[in-house]
DNA sequence: CCCATATTAATTGCGCGCAATTCAATTTCG
DNA sequence: CGAAATTGAATTGCGCGCAATTAATATGGG
């Protein structure tokens, strides 16, 4: 048996690549922004809720301090955000929006726009599409199986 | 308008959490084996054609001499591949599998095993997830649109 | 044959992602 | 109250991904 592949490892592979090609999608639209995907997901999470800490940013997107501490330094460092210490909590750093990160929101809007006209889908496939890959993604966070029957594999 | 989330942009975000909780799901099916995501990834390549040039492994992959060459010499170091210089062209490096390369293939038959039952999905489900981001990377990967029409958008 | 052009890998530099560790602040509990 | 456990962020180290550049080899036209 020649181990052909396998059709989980075909999916896995499909959403692996289909990550990448959005990211190039994105960069040429993202750079006049001066943000990078992951910058421009933590813009959003501000720009729905101003004034998060660390913690939350990184429960929202499932990254951790190690991705972010840098990736909000960048932000602070292009004068997007400012970062301060809690007062009540001097464990925790609130990041908020500047105005010019504020006002980068007019020049954000188009973006989904053109990324959903490159893509080309109808909104019902997108809207399926999405509730898909977060329900398996959430399965994956779980526990897992017990290796008991051999299931959904094959190629 | 306080620039609603759009659901391209939803979409973005579910295919991009997603891809790291796949690789967090790999990590500890993987990490017996000696092998990164990507790195598996390369094996699975050799594994169905033995004796690829990197640009050939890149072209499946979608990945570059940047991404590949390092990712290859680890490979190397830990004695699954070879790397030589073709004779014919001599601008090719060729990637071939040593015997330990080739008998790792063996160990990771239960990988996707596994992984598609940690992702409890049916073959069916697998199958149509896989073919429609397929699709829509390689439509991503076109020229896109001229912004004519708001599209696909809104959340 | 020779030179301009193409192609192929390798290299450099930067920004993630994440595991593991460290440190300070806070909470819990004896 | 005070020691231990917990929490939040920062730091370190490593492996991608990719743009841009470089170097070596191959190819095609004059």
């Amino acid at each position: 048996m020649t181990s052909a592949p396998k059709l989980s490892d075909q999916l896995c592979f499909a959403a692996y690549s289909f990550t990448h090609a959005l990211n190039r999608a994105y960069r040429p639209l993202l750079e006049p922004l001066g943000l990078t995907y992951p910058q421009y997901l933590v813009m959003l999470v501000l720009w729905e809720d101003d004034g998060q800490t660390v913690k939350e940013i990184g429960d929202r997107l499932k990254l951790d301090s190690g991705t972010l501490t840098p990736l909000l330094k960048r932000l602070e460092a292009g004068g997007y955000v400012t970062r301060r210490r809690g007062r009540e909590d001097e464990r925790q750093v609130i990041v908020r929006l500047s105005d010019e990160g504020r006002a980068l929101s007019e020049k954000a809007a188009q973006v989904p726009v053109e990324l959903g006209c490159a893509m080309g889908a109808g909104l019902g496939e997108i809207a399926e599409l999405r509730e898909r890959l977060t329900a398996l993604r959430d399965r994956l966070g779980e526990a897992g199986c017990a290796v008991g029957e051999p299931e959904a594999s094959q190629g």
